[in-house]
Parts: structure tokens; C-alpha cells; sequence
DNA sequence: GTGGTAA
DNA sequence: TTACCACAACGCTCA
DNA sequence: TGAGCG
């Protein structure tokens, strides 16, 4: 256990402790000169998978490579689970509090309250690290970064299947994936590691809000038009009983989606797992990616999103494109 | 989970 | 020192 | 204006 570099007032804390409580239950990780103290290491986080916050964050350590790159840049609602995925827990946007002075933040001004909220911005592995010990157990990055928080960097449909064969969520993935091949634009695809798909368009913020969030409801309804039987884009949830909701909602300022390789406070330690399309099928279980097993199938398997950043997609030329599919 | 304050 | 408490969202739509 | 939604 490293012990090193503790201010004067941690000495007097640890001489009260018992050594072995001290040893096992809190940490000093250093990430060059940012030390990030990890508390309540052995704090059981899954009672019935006896999964610790020690190990949430080990997780996360392991795999801040791939997830760092979502932050950047990105205000971070947080969703703080301290008690573990039993906890309904809070949702923390605003930090007011003091916060090691590496950290960094970002005033983003709020419309409903008329005021400036102070979001930590993902930086890096240390900073990640410091949200998840304070019991964020998903990560929630925004979809444009702070300098430019009007312009997201990406156009996101969510696939939440309700109450329905997780094919029928499948076909709709396959749909939404076939209108953006006639708009010749690439997607990416997801698990949410809770119920559903995420479907990803990289855009580099070139558009804002308002067009990518209209551009998102053009698409859905063309999902909606061609499979309506099972799917749904009423937001009211008593309106889409037993269908498949095609969110496209989640285009808006201040919207979040659970990060790629972010844990879920689910059974089974489930993460949002970035796959090939080609493993969007039937045989396809959202509870097969987990906590466990991701890093080695990252770490064996090509990158499913390796390409996902190459090209700024022009939504304009798409919807042309489209056009001109619908015409022949 | 943490920081502040009362006991 | 310890115990306890307060506190930590937003944007938007529809009824 | 408030409840509901994610
Ligand atoms: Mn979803
Ligand atoms: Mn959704």
C-alpha cells in the first residue's frame, strides 16, 4: 500500500485506525503528480455478486485508456451511488465543494434556474477515478464538449426496448442501421449494459443542438414508418406499451448517455459494450458483457469503434442522399 | 461520500 | 473524537 | 403551473 506524500492531518487519521483497516480500506493512487485518494476500498457495491467499490475502480483504472477519450472535454453529470447499486443515490451536476485543485471544471450556464453549474470536465484517468470514488458507478459524459456546449460531437439514437423480445430491439437497431447506410453516413453501435442500443454518428460538432436533435426525429420516425408494429416514438411510456422506443430525445443540451465501456448499476456488473454490427443479431445478450470479461475481449477483439472518429458525417448530404433513395 | 457543526 | 445532518439536476413536453 | 420522462 503506497503511503507516501500524506498531509499532516492523514498521519494523526491513520495512527487512530487499526493498521489492517487502514491497509485494506483506503488507497492513494498517483497518476503522475495528481494522487487521487480511494476510500472504502472493501465497501461491498453488488451484495449478491459481492463486487466491491475496490474493484469498480480497479475496473475503471484498466480501462480508462478506452473511456478517457469519450470525457474529454465533456461536463460530467454525475450519478452518485455511495451506497452501491442498492442506493437510489443523487444526481450531481453543480460542484460547489472544494475539489483537489487538478481537477478541473467548467461554468456552463443553466436556462431553468438562471445560473452558472461548475461541471467537473473529463480530463483523464485521475480525474475519472476521483468521480468514481466519490460512488459513481456509471459514467455520464454530455454529448459536446464545454467549449462549444451548444454543438454536440455527436448524434445518438437510443433503442430502449420495453417489456418485448430483445429481438424485436435487435430488428430495430438493423433498421435504424439501414437508413444510415442509404444516407451513405457510419454508425456506430453499442450496449447500454442496461436494456437497450445505443447507435452512434460522429459529427464533430458541426451542427447544434436543435438540428442534430431534428435530424435524430427525422430518422426515428423513418425507423418508426418502416417498422411500426414494434416500435414506438410516443414519449409517453402509458402511450408505448410492449414496443420498442426509438429515443431521440437524447440529442438536447444537458442529455447524457452512459459512456462506452461505462458500468451500470445492474445485476451482473453489466457495462455499455461498443460491438460489430456484425454482432447485432439474435444470439445477442446484453449480459454478456461485463465488468469481468471486457477488458480481455477489448484487449483480444479489434476495436468495434476504432473507425468512429475518422470522418465528421455531413448530415445535409445524408438527408440528400436519402432523398434520392426515396425517389427510385 | 463528504464537509460542517453540535454534542 | 464522534454523531449526525444537509446536501447534491436539467430540459422539455403535455395535461 | 406541474407532473412526467430519461
Ligand atoms: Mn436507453
Ligand atoms: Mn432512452
Amino acid at each position: 500500500v503506497y503511503k507516501g506524500l500524506r498531509t499532516d492531518k492523514e498521519k494523526e487519521k491513520v495512527v487512530m485506525e487499526t493498521p489492517e483497516k487502514q491497509m485494506a480500506d483506503e488507497e492513494l493512487i498517483a497518476f503522475g503528480r495528481k494522487k487521487v485518494k480511494v476510500t472504502h476500498f472493501n465497501k461491498v457495491f453488488w451484495p449478491k455478486e459481492g463486487i466491491t467499490k475496490g474493484e469498480l475502480i480497479k475496473y475503471y483504472q484498466s480501462m480508462a485508456d478506452r473511456i478517457v477519450p469519450f470525457l474529454k472535454d465533456k461536463p460530467i453529470s454525475m450519478k452518485r451511488q455511495p451506497g452501491g447499486v442498492d442506493d437510489p443515490g443523487f444526481f450531481q451536476k453543480d460542484n460547489t465543494a472544494h475539489l483537489p485543485d487538478w481537477v478541473k471544471t467548467a461554468k456552463v450556464h443553466s436556462e431553468s434556474n438562471d445560473k452558472d453549474i461548475n461541471y467537473i470536465v473529463g480530463t483523464d484517468a485521475a480525474t475519472l477515478i476521483y468521480m468514481v470514488n466519490l460512488g459513481c458507478i456509471e459514467i455520464n459524459p454530455w454529448l459536446s464538449s464545454y467549449k462549444k456546449p451548444e454543438n454536440p460531437e455527436y448524434v445518438v439514437i437510443d433503442i430502449d426496448p420495453h417489456d418485448v423480445p430483445f429481438s424485436q430491439a435487435v430488428e430495430a437497431a438493423l433498421k435504424t442501421k439501414e437508413i444510415f447506410d442509404r444516407m451513405k453516413l457510419d454508425v456506430f453501435i453499442k450496449t447500454s449494459g442496461s436494456k437497450g442500443l445505443h447507435i452512434y454518428c460522429y459529427l464533430g460538432a458541426k451542427y447544434d443542438y436543435d438540428f442534430v436533435k431534428m435530424f435524430a426525429e427525422y430518422v426515428a420516425n423513418l425507423v418508426h414508418e418502416e417498422l411500426p408494429k414494434t416500435t414506438s416514438i410516443e414519449r409517453s411510456p402509458a402511450k408505448r406499451p410492449n414496443k420498442v422506443y426509438i429515443d431521440f430525445l437524447q440529442n438536447r443540451r444537458g442529455q447524457t448517455i452512459a459512456c462506452p465501456y461505462s458500468v451500470r448499476p445492474k445485476p451482473g456488473a453489466t457495462v455499455s459494450a461498443p460491438l460489430h454490427w456484425h454482432e447485432v443479431n439474435d444470439d445477442l445478450k446484453l449480459s454478456d458483457y461485463t465488468i469481468y470479461n471486457i477488458k480481455d475481449r477489448a484487449e483480444k477483439t479489434d476495436d468495434p469503434w476504432n473507425d468512429l472518429h475518422k470522418t465528421k458525417a455531413d448530415l445535409k448530404k445524408g438527408l440528400e442522399w436519402l432523398k434520392k433513395h426515396a425517389e427510385v
